[in-house]
DNA sequence: CGGCGTTTTGAGATATCTCAATGGGAGTGG
DNA sequence: CCACTCCCATTGAGATATCTCAAAACGCCG
């Protein structure tokens, strides 16, 4: 979600001509460590927005339901994102671990108290929320315009870039329940779908389904019609 | 898209410690205004991010394309609302009148080094993306999880609650074909639900089916299941 | 009045969903 | 250590919502 780049300051770059005592790093470092089992909630929508967490282990699921309970995935925020950033009081959307997790928590008003006086840390926060929104707008576009297989490729390459650097194996870390409430699916058809990637020898699943070898990524690239 | 309040001074509510000379209204009143033709260009992806623009007249639609043309509107703007804000030198979308518009148009390079100094006005433009960002989630909401129908409704309610105010009568000042691309359906199959809601004595359409009167808002917004 | 762009409507094709059954793994308790 | 259970993933077959292709009607503008 929103990967607000460490730094040993927010001062670092210009210096703010409204100084606050603490960096954000500053505070990070001393928030308070919560740990998450499988499917726990960090928070749920319509919760007091109380805090904002920064993941520093496992994937946290922020989701939105409809009365009838059909589920919409926002955003997988992996370790580094910050997650539960807004303007209301309340949280507009759920936040769920899919795999045991860690989340610092940080006071969501001294964060904003800090932004409101320091420049810097504001425009920070913009770009944060803007890069968001861009992610945001891309899955968007996939859950919109791309075919099964377009929006499986699609995200088998986003979370490529995401989460694994130079290596071509991607962990799921989620259930198919999760990549099909994401992409706007159903979780047979994301399973079929990956059965037929690896059919046409574009990857390979692990053991277990969770772990994923990318065989082609050029092929998927193209497959993912970005 | 991105509604920031008209104020007299960005000041107003709380001084700054960082004061500028010019308040964002002032900026305003004096950026030159330029007007568009149906179906043509404010900007487009690529293209460097000169300006800022907000919408005075008519609607613009924000989108993305994919190699292949098929497209997604990401947003329709309407007066008030500011377009092209971002963190990079280039834009990432394109911009494109559904009917004849008129927009202001702000240098982007100023505003945001207005921004570095004025902790208010970054704040403000922090908050401004966190609503943008809200109606993108919505509408991915909308585009994944809904049915056709409740798709329809849902934009329906959406556009009346954005535009017209008290009336229930809105105007769509827009082709089949965009209101497919932001809904992630065929124009064929918009046309069909919008007689559908009709036959159900839910909407009419007049004369020409750009405008359209709500004749049972409660009934569309529970088709909207929202 | 003619022509063009747009919308509507129809009929058939198809991608994805739904429902159902099977199988594998992980954890639990005997 | 072996059942047993639960949860999840896979696979199949049939249903269906939406798409595609095509034609006709409409409305606007020159």
């Amino acid at each position: 979600m929103l990967a607000v780049q460490s730094d040993q300051s927010v001062h670092a770059s210009r210096p703010s001509l409204a100084p606050t005592g603490v960096s954000l790093d500053e505070r990070m470092a001393h928030a308070a460590v919560r740990r998450l089992v499988a499917k726990e909630h960090v928070f749920c929508e319509g919760d007091d927005r109380e805090h904002v967490f920064r993941v520093e282990d496992g994937v946290i699921a922020v989701y939105k339901t409809l009365p009838d309970g059909r589920r919409q995935i926002i955003d997988f925020a992996y370790p580094g994102d910050l997650i539960g950033l807004g303007v209301l009081s309340e949280h507009v959307l759920s936040a769920q671990a899919t795999v045991s997790s860690r989340v610092r928590c940080l006071s969501a008003a001294a964060l904003e108290r800090m932004a409101e006086t320091d420049a810097s840390l504001a425009l920070k926060l913009y770009k944060s929320v803007c890069q968001e929104l861009a992610a945001t707008r891309s899955l968007l576009v996939t859950v919109g315009q791309r075919s099964a297989i377009e929006r499986v490729a699609a995200f088998l390459v986003a979370l490529q870039r995401r989460t694994a650097g130079e290596s071509s194996t991607i962990n799921l870390a989620m259930r198919r329940s999760d990549i099909a409430d994401l992409l706007g699916l159903t979780i047979e058809t994301v399973s079929r779908t990956l059965t037929k990637l690896r059919t046409m020898a574009v990857i390979d699943i692990e053991q277990g389904g969770t772990r994923v070898h990318l065989k082609d990524m050029a092929r998927l690239i193209d497959l993912a019609n970005e």
